[in-house]
DNA sequence: CTACGTATAATTGTATACACTTATACGTAG
DNA sequence: CTACGTATAAGTGTATACAATTATACGTAG
C-alpha cells in the first residue's frame, strides 16, 4: 500500500455502479429492504434512473459481501444483517483488532505513531466539549492508523470490511456520551502500549477494546435498527 | 443457513460469469497474470469466448475479493498474493478457526459430531495407505464440519472465504506425507475437545492446528507458487 | 531535439436488444 | 373442485451498440 492512495475505496461513488451499490447497501442495512426481499435488476435501475448495467454489477459485488444472495435465472434476495450477526462480527474483529495491535507495534513508523498520539489527545478535548461527529472521526481515524500501521494488506483490508459493516451500530454506540469516553480512555491505552513497544500489552488492550464495545451493545439492545434473530 | 443448501457457491460456475470469475481467480493464484498486470475485458472475452458484459461482472467480484483493483475508467489490474499474504491469513485464521471450534462446542449437533468422529478415523486409515487425493477432502471437510457447527454466519463465510484463498497452498502442503499425519493428530485433538464439550480446550486446539500448519508452511518455503514479498 | 497540442485509437462506462429461463394465468380433462 | 398442461408474461443472462474517458502517435513551434 502506499503513501499516495489516502482511501482507497472498494467501490468508486461517482460511478454509476458505485451509487447504485452504496443505496442499495445503505438500504439492506437501514432495513427499507427486508429479509429475503427480492430485488428485481428493473426496478431499483428505475428508482435511481439508470439501466441494468450498473445495477446487475452492485448486485455482484452485494453478493460477494454477503448482503444479498443470488440464485442463478431467478433473482437476487437480501440477506440482511442481523443482531446475531454484528455480534459476532464484534467477536471477530476483538480477536482480529488484537493481533493487529500486536503487528502495529512492530511496524508503526515514527509519523503514525505521531498522528495517533494527536488523535488521542485531540479526542479527550471533543469528548469534553460533547462534539459527537468529530469523535466518530477521531475512532475512525484511530482505527484507521492502526490498520495502516500493522503493515498487512490483508487484515488491513479484512478490519475495513468488518469495520465497514458494522459502521450503523457504531455511529450509534458512540453517540452515547459514557461510551465515548471509555473508548477514548481504552484507545489511549492501546496507543501508550504502541508506544511503549510492547506487542503483547498492545494486543491484549486492543482485544478488550473491541469487547467492552461489545458490552456496551449487548447491553444497550440494538433491536431497532436490525432484526433480531435470537 | 440450513439443512438444505448443502454448499452454497457465492458464483455458480456454470455461468459464463461463474466460468470467468472462477478462471480469472485461477489464474491470478497459479501466478499466470503477474502483479500488476493489466487485465483487459475484450482481450479476457476474446479467449473465453464470451462478450464483455460476463467479464465486467466477474471483475466487480474479483476486485471485492482484492485479487484485482479497478481503477474507473483506466483498467483492472491484478493486486496478486504474495508470500506474506499467505503467512498473515494464517496468523488471521489461526484465531477465528479457534473461535470457530470453541463456538462448535457450544453449538454441534449429534449428526455432525458424528460425522466429524468418522472424519477423523477415516482420516486415519487413507494416511496409513498414502491416499493423499482422499486425505484433502477429509481435510476440506473437516474444516466445514466445524463451520457450519459454530452457528455462526458471519465467521462460517469468513473463514471459507481465507480457506479457499489459500486452497492451493493447502493441497500442496497436505500432500507431503508428516504434514498429513501430524495434521490428522491434530483433528483428533479437536475432535476430543468438542466431544468433551471443552470450548477452551477446543479453541486452543484449533488455534494450534493452524500455527502448525502456519509453521509448516515457513519451513516448507513455498517460494515456488507466489512472488516473494520480504 | 524537446515540448506541447491536437487528432486518432484504444478502453472503459452505460444503455439497449435479444435469448433463454422461470413464474403466472387460464383453460381443459378427469 | 382439482390436477395438469399450455400460453403468456416477467425476469435474468448475454451480446452488442453507443457514449465518455484515457492513452498514443504524430506534427509543429520553439
Amino acid at each position: 500500500m502506499g503513501k499516495y492512495n489516502v482511501k482507497q475505496e472498494v467501490t468508486d461513488k461517482f460511478s454509476l455502479r458505485g451509487r447504485v451499490f452504496h443505496k442499495i447497501r445503505e438500504d439492506i442495512l437501514s432495513g427499507k429492504y427486508k429479509d429475503n426481499e427480492e430485488l428485481k435488476e428493473v426496478a431499483i435501475g428505475d428508482e435511481l434512473g439508470v439501466s441494468r448495467t450498473p445495477v446487475r454489477e452492485a448486485f455482484r459485488q452485494l453478493e460477494l459481501e454477503g448482503l444479498i444472495h443470488i440464485i442463478p435465472n431467478k433473482g437476487a434476495y437480501v440477506t440482511g444483517i442481523t443482531v446475531k450477526d454484528v455480534k459476532d462480527i464484534y467477536m471477530m474483529r476483538s480477536l482480529l483488532e488484537g493481533l493487529c495491535a500486536k503487528w502495529a507495534t512492530e511496524n508503526i513508523t515514527k509519523e503514525q505513531l505521531e498522528e495517533m498520539e494527536e488523535n488521542v489527545y485531540l479526542a479527550e478535548f471533543h469528548a469534553a466539549k460533547g462534539n459527537t461527529q468529530q469523535l466518530a472521526e477521531l475512532d475512525n481515524r484511530f482505527h484507521e492508523i492502526m490498520y495502516e500501521a500493522c503493515n498487512s494488506k490483508m487484515l488491513e483490508k479484512q478490519l475495513r470490511d468488518f469495520h465497514d459493516y458494522v459502521l450503523r451500530v457504531r455511529k450509534k454506540t458512540l453517540s452515547q456520551n459514557q461510551r465515548s469516553t471509555a473508548s477514548n480512555k481504552e484507545h489511549k491505552f492501546i496507543f501508550e502500549a504502541i508506544k511503549s513497544g510492547d506487542p503483547a500489552k498492545a494486543e491484549e488492550e486492543a482485544t478488550k477494546h473491541v469487547l467492552s464495545a461489545y458490552e456496551n451493545i449487548v447491553k444497550n439492545g440494538l433491536h431497532e435498527a436490525y432484526g433480531s434473530d435470537e
